[in-house]
DNA sequence: CATTACCTGCAA
DNA sequence: TTGCAGGTAATG
């Protein structure tokens, strides 16, 4: 499941592969709703001919900036892999776009169960789209009194809270659990119910659990992939996440996991560690 | 605010 | 054969 780590981890492998090419033309697979109902044909006519210039991240969306002030977004949502290979390479499985570029190699994206999408924005949808979401939880404005902030009027559990793109831009069901265990809170605490304190030990285990899972190249714990195709390795630093249905014991105290349904998520949590008040 | 639809591979 | 996996938009 693409959260933040592991989309910044595909961005920080594309960027040098991207910048500076340009595109020849884009090339539909099965599924051509990817772009959200665009014409591909069309697409492929507008963006002939002209460059990335930059690589951008928000939350979990990919922006791959052109000229002109257009802009490539991708979501992977939660099968979407992006890959760059030669354009003598044969189509991957899920293979529903292909933007081949200036030097024999593709940027191919797959999805196998068709959710991600491509699309194509201007500056202006852009602005929307950053005001939109919450802040960037590893970037130095996000502190435990924004986050104390954030929570002040909320009343549904922590972890729907958390979950939210726009309060904060980039977390998913694995690294929420994970930050809930860290700072010993139980995901079905009313938001607003936390102590500033908490507030303070959460916003810095949101951080910890996230720069983990960049450091290691993100969570596959299913079909992540980098794009060279490589698997993450932070599935061996979780330590709640997925733990709960099994009964896991827990890592800090030994006491079986429980898993419970919390946002309509499934939500491994320690009932002694993370105590509800 | 919570719940459901969208998808499809896979485990039970 | 059924239901679970979950990011987001849409619905209640």
């Amino acid at each position: 499941m693409p959260e933040l780590p592991e989309v910044e981890t595909v961005r920080l492998g594309l960027d040098p592969l991207l910048v500076g090419r340009k595109i020849e033309r884009i090339v539909p697979g099965n599924f051509p709703g990817v772009m959200n109902g665009l014409d591909i044909e069309l697409a492929s006519r507008m963006l002939a001919g002209r460059p990335f210039t930059a690589t951008r991240r928000r939350g979990k969306y990919l922006l791959f900036d052109l000229d002109e002030s257009e802009t490539i977004v991708i979501h992977l949502r939660m099968t979407g892999v992006l890959t760059l290979l030669q354009r003598s390479d044969p189509p991957e499985r899920f293979q529903h776009l292909s933007i081949e570029l200036d030097n024999g190699t593709d940027l191919r994206f797959s999805d196998q169960r068709k959710f991600g999408r491509v699309t194509l924005a201007s500056a202006a949808d852009i602005a929307v789209l950053m005001t939109k979401l919450g802040p960037e939880p590893l970037s130095p404005e996000f502190t435990g009194n924004l986050l104390s902030e954030l929570l002040a009027r909320r009343t549904a559990p922590i972890k729907a809270v958390l979950l939210d793109q726009h309060t904060i831009a980039g977390l998913g069901n694995i690294y929420v659990d994970e930050a809930l265990f860290h700072a010993r809170i139980h995901p079905a605490r009313t938001a607003n119910t936390l102590t500033p304190v908490e507030s303070e030990l959460l916003a810095e285990k949101i951080k910890q659990v996230l720069q983990v899972g960049l450091d290691h190249r993100g969570t596959s714990f299913s079909s992540f992939r980098d794009v060279y195709g490589e698997k993450g390795s932070n599935q061996d630093q979780l330590v709640v996440y997925g733990r709960g249905a099994g009964g896991f014991p827990c890592s800090r105290c030994g006491t079986p996991l429980q898993r419970t349904i919390i946002a309509g998520r499934g939500t491994s949590f320690c009932p002694e560690c993370q105590l509800l008040p």
